[in-house]
DNA sequence: TCAGTACTAGACCGTTCCGTACAGTACTCC
DNA sequence: GGAGTACTGTACGGAACGGTCTAGTACTGA
C-alpha cells in the first residue's frame, strides 16, 4: 500500500531516509495548517506515522524541523525556469515577456507557495533567516532572471533600457503584486483561475512595456 | 506619574475606560511582539498593570481581545488623507501624485503598520475577517482615493485615462510594492530613511506616468 | 454616607506541549 | 546468523497557558 500523495520511495531510499522524508512532508502539512506555535510535535509524528522518538532522532528540536521544512520547500520550488522559456528568439518581445510573466505568476500563486509565504512572513520575528532564504530564492532570483531577459532583448530588438535591474523589479511587481497582495490578506479562497492569472500577467507586461519602450 | 508613550487619560476617561484602553495598548504590544498563539493573557495583564480578572471583564476571551486590537489599530490609522493633499490645483499633476505617493508609502512603512500587516497575514487562516478589515481600510481605501485623484486630474489636465480604477491599482503597487515586500520578508531593520522612501515613491510615480500619459 | 460596581492578588483546574527515558521490536548489513 | 542500529509505544517531568473562582479592597456616583 503506497500512501497517497507521496511518491513511493521504498525502493530508492533506505529506511532512515524514507522516515525522514515522511516526517518532513507531515511537518510541512501541519506547519502550513497551524503555524509554528500552533503545530505540535505529537501531531507531526502521528501524521508521519512515526514515533515521536524518531522525529527527535532526525531533527534536534521543533525550530530545526521548522527551518528544514521551509528551506526544503523553497529549494524544491526553485527548480528553475523551463528550458523552452529561455530559448529566446521565439515570438515578439512582448510575447516573450508574457511567457515569463505567466510562468512566475502561476508559480507564486500555487496554494502551497502562498501558505509558505504567509508562514514565513508571520514568523519573520522568530526566524528572520528564513525570510532571507525565501527572498533570495524567490523574488530575488525572479528579478535576476528577468533582468537577464531584459538585457538580452533590449540589445536584440535595439531599444534603449538604461537600467535593466531596476526595470526588472518594477516589471515583477506589475506582474505579481495585485493578485499576490490580495491573496495574502484575503486568503486563497476562491482561488483565481488560470485564465484570470494570465490576464493579470499580460496586463502587467502591457503596463510595463508602455512605460519602458 | 504618567506612563511614557501613552496619553494621560486619567482626567478625561473614567476608570473602566482607562483600564480598557491600557489593556488594548498592552495587548497590541504583546501581540505584535509574539503573535496570537505566542502571546499570553498573563503577560497582557502584567503589561497593562491590571489583574487578569479585569482583562476578562472587558474582553470575553483571547480571540476577542485580538480582534479588538487589530481593528482598533487599523481604524486609528485610517485617519484619512490630510486636507492639504486633497486641495488640488497646487503644482503639476506629477507633483500632486508625488505628494500622495509619499504620504501613502510613509504610512504603510510605519513600523507598527508593518508589524500589524505581518500579524494579519500570519493569522489569516485563524482570523480571515481581520484580513478583510485590514484590506478594506488599507489598500482598498488607498486605491479608491487615488482613483478619485486620477479622475479629477485627467479631466483637469485634459488627457485620456480610460480606466482610473485599474490605473490606481497599478499606481499603488508601483509606489508601495518594492519596499513593502522587502520589509515583509526581510524585517524592518534597518528601517529605510524618509529620503529613501521618497525616492521609491517618486520613482513609482515616474514609471506610472510614463505608462499612462 | 453608603450601596453597588470595578478592580486586585493569587490560587486553582484541566489541558497542552516539548523534550526525554526506557524497554522491547524490526530492520540492515556484514 | 548475528551484531548493531533504527524504530515503536508509552509514559513522564516540567512548564506554560486559558479561563474560572474567591475573598477582600478601592473607587464611583447618587
Amino acid at each position: 500500500m503506497v500512501s497517497a500523495g507521496a511518491p513511493d520511495n521504498s525502493q530508492v531510499l533506505n529506511r532512515a531516509a524514507r522516515k525522514r522524508a515522511a516526517i518532513l512532508e507531515a511537518a510541512q502539512h501541519v506547519f502550513f495548517a497551524k503555524g509554528f506555535v500552533g503545530a505540535s510535535m505529537d501531531e507531526v509524528a502521528a501524521t508521519a506515522a512515526v514515533s515521536k522518538q524518531t522525529v527527535y532522532k532526525h531533527f534536534r528540536n521543533k525550530g530545526e524541523l521548522f527551518s528544514e521544512v521551509v528551506t526544503s520547500v523553497v529549494r524544491a520550488r526553485d527548480a528553475g525556469i523551463p528550458a523552452e522559456l529561455l530559448s529566446s528568439g521565439k515570438g515578439s518581445f512582448e510575447e516573450q515577456l508574457r511567457s515569463f510573466a505567466r510562468f512566475f505568476l502561476k508559480g507564486v500563486m500555487q496554494p502551497d507557495v502562498l501558505r509558505l509565504r504567509r508562514l514565513v512572513i508571520g514568523e519573520a520575528g522568530r526566524f528572520p533567516e528564513l525570510g532571507e532564504v525565501f527572498y533570495d530564492l524567490g523574488p530575488k532570483r525572479a528579478v535576476e532572471q528577468l533582468a537577464v531577459v531584459l538585457r538580452q532583448s533590449s540589445a536584440h530588438y535595439g531599444f534603449d533600457l538604461p537600467d535593466p535591474d531596476i526595470a526588472a523589479e518594477y516589471l515583477l511587481c506589475l506582474i505579481l503584486s495585485i493578485p499576490l497582495d490580495q491573496s495574502m490578506l484575503l486568503g486563497d479562497e476562491p482561488a483565481l483561475t488560470d485564465a484570470e492569472l494570465d490576464r493579470y500577467a499580460d496586463e502587467g507586461v502591457r503596463v510595463f512595456l508602455r512605460a519602458y519602450t
